[in-house]
RNA sequence: UCCGCAGUAGCUCAAUGGCAGAGCAUUCGGCUGUUAACCGAAGGGUUGUAAGUUCGAGUCUUACCUGCGGAG
């Protein structure tokens, strides 16, 4: 029996909607996963999140929540969907990216990663095989191998190296994590998954993670690799980290029309409304990224016609809605002049509002998205999203 | 009326007689597997007024104006 089930349900050019089926529950792709780091996606409560936005799916972070609250008290607590009270799938990332963004305080060897903490200094250590222990105390649905993310600029010898030590880390953290799973150390484990149409083992799912930076060769060369070494489903790692972007739609369209048509396609940490319709179109069904939460928590909200600016000063009159297109419960209820007022005073629901409506924007785009694709108009959704995207700032000239 | 203290950016305040600054506020920008309710930039001044000393005055001298405190 596998971990998790994937049917595509429709395809327009490179384009597919598919359905992701996991024990906690059915993700319709393409889709849009909230970061939730620590647990918790930040300035938004979990009722909102399953009731209003409807988020099928969200990510936590191995490195986050090794260092606080830690295993014990998570285990203790009955792992990471009981401690948070969110019931749906959970996508845990591995830590790889921390030991990237992380680079003052890690030491890099082929075991793993020795760093130092950023709460407290105390030397802590991270590897392919701590993480997937990490990651099944978690209980995640979606597991990522434990894998090195190098710079998008990097060279192409310091980019082979990094996959080399990738792909041992990869076949190190699945032989760890097939030992945990039939271990019983997986605490979302379950034994009678959601209803579903087929037969789920209510175990973890484990994704590989396709490197080689803005290096066309290498990147094939680690998807091969990868794909032989065999995953649930397979994510593109190490783009949006510095390369230009057109480097990132270059490499977006070369690889993943290349990868298993019969898994999922995951595009880490990626990114503006813009870059998900970009990579959709390319063949890629799913997608993390934490801006809709940051940019909201900094006063920067995402609207059908761009990008606007909550501080702005034209804002400090206006009676409208952040977007008069959207109708989440934060465009039904306040006004523009609001917001910026609770942003200018401080107050913190001006960053909760604002989180809360670009998370639904963004949600609503991928369901949007999948409506297309299933009707076969995917090309031009995009052409008129992407039009509509520079009205406001057509305006402003 | 007298005595004392104080007047510098919108606000609170720095600045041995030697290029007038900071924090906050304002305006604008950034944020891509969250060390981020964060980071960055810009605008903003006849240093209360008027004289004087000095190569040079926010700073020293004198007068005046304003505010605060005290005395009467």
């Amino acid at each position: 029996m596998k971990a998790i089930d994937w049917q595509v349900t429709a395809r327009d050019g490179e384009a597919r909607a598919g359905i992701l089926t996991t024990r906690r529950s059915i993700i319709e792709t393409p889709v849009f996963m909230p970061v939730g780091t620590q647990g918790a996606v930040k300035g938004v409560r979990f009722e909102w999140l399953e009731n209003e936005l409807d988020a099928r799916i969200i990510l936590g972070n191995t490195y986050h929540l090794f260092l606080r609250p830690g295993i014990d008290i998570i285990r203790k607590l009955g792992g990471l969907h009981k401690f948070s009270s969110w019931p749906r799938s959970i996508l845990t990332d591995s830590g790889g990216f921390q030991v990237f963004s992380l680079t003052d305080l890690r030491k890099l060897t082929e075991e793993g990663v020795e760093f130092r903490s950023h709460i407290d200094g105390s030397k802590r250590f991270l590897s392919p095989e701590v993480s997937m222990e990490v990651q099944a105390a978690l209980g995640s649905e979606i597991v990522m191998v434990f894998d090195e993310c190098p710079p998008g600029k990097a060279t192409p010898e310091v980019t082979r190296t990094s996959l080399e030590l990738t792909a041992r880390w990869a076949a190190r953290s699945k032989a760890r994590f097939d030992e945990l799973q039939d271990s019983e150390m997986d605490t979302g484990f379950l034994p009678q998954p959601i209803s579903s149409p087929t037969d789920l083992s209510g175990k973890q799912a484990l994704f590989g993670i396709v490197q080689g930076a803005a290096h066309l060769d290498l990147r094939k060369e680690s998807l091969e690799r990868t794909v032989e070494e065999g995953f649930d489903g397979y994510a593109i790692g190490g783009l949006s980290v510095g390369e230009e972007k057109p480097v990132m739609y270059g490499v977006l369209e070369f690889l993943a029309p290349q990868m298993p048509d019969d898994a999922p396609r995951y595009l880490m940490g990626v990114g503006t409304p813009e870059d998900l319709i970009e990579a959709v179109a390319r063949g890629v069904d799913m997608f993390d990224c934490v801006i809709p939460t940051r940019n909201g928590r900094t006063g920067s909200a995402f609207t059908s016609r761009g990008k606007l600016n909550i501080r702005n000063a034209r804002f400090a009159d206006d009676p409208g809605p952040l977007d008069r297109d959207c109708g989440c419960s934060v465009c039904r209820r306040y006004s523009l002049a609001y917001l910026r007022h609770l942003y200018q005073a401080g107050e913190m629901s001006a960053a909760t509002l604002i989180s809360h409506h670009n998370l639904a924007f963004f949600l609503d785009t991928m369901r949007a998205v999948r409506q297309s694709i299933t009707s076969g108009t995917f090309s031009r959704f995009r052409r008129e999203f992407l039009n509509k995207l520079q009205e406001n700032q057509e305006a402003d000239v």
